[in-house]
DNA sequence: CTCGGAAGTC
DNA sequence: GACTTCCGAG
């Protein structure tokens, strides 16, 4: 049953297996998914900076503890909309996916999610996840250089938006409208596996 | 850091 | 085609 967490996972679910410090936290299962999500679930509803969108005193990330979370492929793909079967996603897609997986809010996370403006805090990390995720056989380590390169691929396509911003990106409102929101302009998360 | 040209890889 | 790699310029 640990194998199958996913976005409808409850950690209220495992209340009796948990003893819930973080810092102490004992679970009976040896999962890593499950100690991940639970992270992702504390972080989530803690008091956090994260939710408010304060535009001053915005985004330091300084104190916020970050860890390392463990890759889990399956989690990043997506289901491809023409061929219907499963396929690593393409730069944008995985961005998406990561924004909206709270586990990884320490690597980056929205500042004004209705524009699609998205922060990254931990550029080199972001950079190596995404390399792990596309699983290209490369030599070299992806960096946030070739990382950020390949977002700035996307303007000419208006798949994303110029920021002009430290570390700042923003997706275009044609990819908004496409991957976000639906006619109603509610949350729409297609690429969900 | 950001930007985008140019060449290389899959 | 979709990046990846390298890099000069701002």
């Amino acid at each position: 049953m640990f194998d199958e967490i996913d976005e409808n996972y409850d950690p209220v679910l495992f209340d009796g297996i948990i003893d819930f410090d973080p810092n102490t936290m004992y679970i009976e299962q040896n999962s890593n998914d499950v100690i991940d999500s639970l992270k992702g679930w504390l972080i989530d509803f803690s008091p956090s900076q994260f939710e408010t969108e304060s535009t001053d005193s915005l985004n330091d990330f300084s104190e916020v503890p970050s860890y390392d979370v463990p890759l889990n492929r399956k989690e990043w793909l997506v289901e491809d909309l023409i061929s219907k079967r499963q396929r690593s996603p393409r730069l944008f897609e995985f961005l998406i996916l990561l924004l909206g997986k709270p586990q990884y809010i320490c690597y980056a996370s929205f500042i004004d999610k209705s524009k699609g403006i998205f922060l990254i805090h931990q550029p080199q990390k972001v950079a190596e996840l995404w390399q792990a995720v596309k699983s290209r056989q490369s030599n070299q380590r992806m960096t946030y250089d070739k990382f950020a390169r390949a977002i700035r691929w996307y303007y000419k396509s208006n798949i994303m938006q110029k920021t002009n911003t430290r570390y700042t990106f923003q997706f275009s409102s044609k990819t908004l409208k496409n991957y976000f929101l639906d006619e109603n302009n509610n949350t729409k998360m297609c690429l969900s596996s």
